[in-house]
DNA sequence: AGAACACATTGACACTTGTCTATGCCAGGT
DNA sequence: ACCTGGCATAGACAAGTGTCAATGTGTTCT
């Protein structure tokens, strides 16, 4: 019977990697996850591209999926933080939420900051 | 019976901005896609703090799925690009993948370039 | 008031996905 | 040769998700 040991040249992590608090991991996660899809991907990149705020309408004309479909996926940018409404009558305007791009850029550079470190 | 028409104030979007090559635009999703799983994350940032290749057991220890669970998260990084794989005998070691780190940067970069010229 | 329009919500359905158990594969040690 | 141990793969299953048709809500115009 033999005891399990870990041989020297594995299992030797030195420092313990402190998880992200749950609330911070899973707005990171939540702002991954609304830009993991194909459709959302496209959508945010037209919003972020605007000077202004752009129409919704605007946004259905672009794209072959339906208006539901559309608003879907705007209610998960806009829960991830990505995006802000703002309505004017009729319309509804989106714009990209700073806030959202600069969490996601923080998040970022921290990682690759640690990465950087073991590859140079 | 009316004609359907645009008013002045919406739907007056002037350039057309060009989608993505699909290419990289799957190549983008796929990264963002493979960090917006809560697991995932941790995985890859574990990974990505440390110095040297982490072993597979390592990763395994510190989490409470079963180690099929950890192999199948650890394909999904690696298909994206976000890590990279070396077997040393029975171990296989995991580390940070640069160029997905800088794709992701890139991408990244360009919608926040965008916003920024409508924000500021 | 009533019709038309823009957008959101609901319910349904197929497909994807995160997880597990069971098994396979390969390198090392006895 | 055989067993053991580390990791990957396969199959299964529940939960999540992207999409649509249908409907709801609130605003504008006649």
């Amino acid at each position: 019977m033999t005891i399990k040991l870990r041989p020297v040249n594995c299992c030797t992590i030195p420092t313990a990697t402190d998880p992200l608090a749950a609330a911070e991991r899973n707005q990171v996660v939540s702002l991954f996850h609304a830009l993991g899809d194909p459709t959302r991907l496209e959508i945010f990149r037209l919003i972020a591209s605007q000077h202004a705020p752009i129409c919704v309408c605007d946004i259905v004309d672009r794209f072959d999926v339906t208006q539901p479909t559309i608003s879907h996926h705007l209610r998960v940018l806009r829960e991830a933080g990505l995006v802000t409404v703002s309505r004017q009558g009729i319309w509804a305007y989106y714009a990209a939420d700073a806030r959202g791009l600069t969490t996601l850029g923080d998040a970022l550079g921290a990682l690759q900051l640690k990465s950087e470190v073991a590859v140079g």
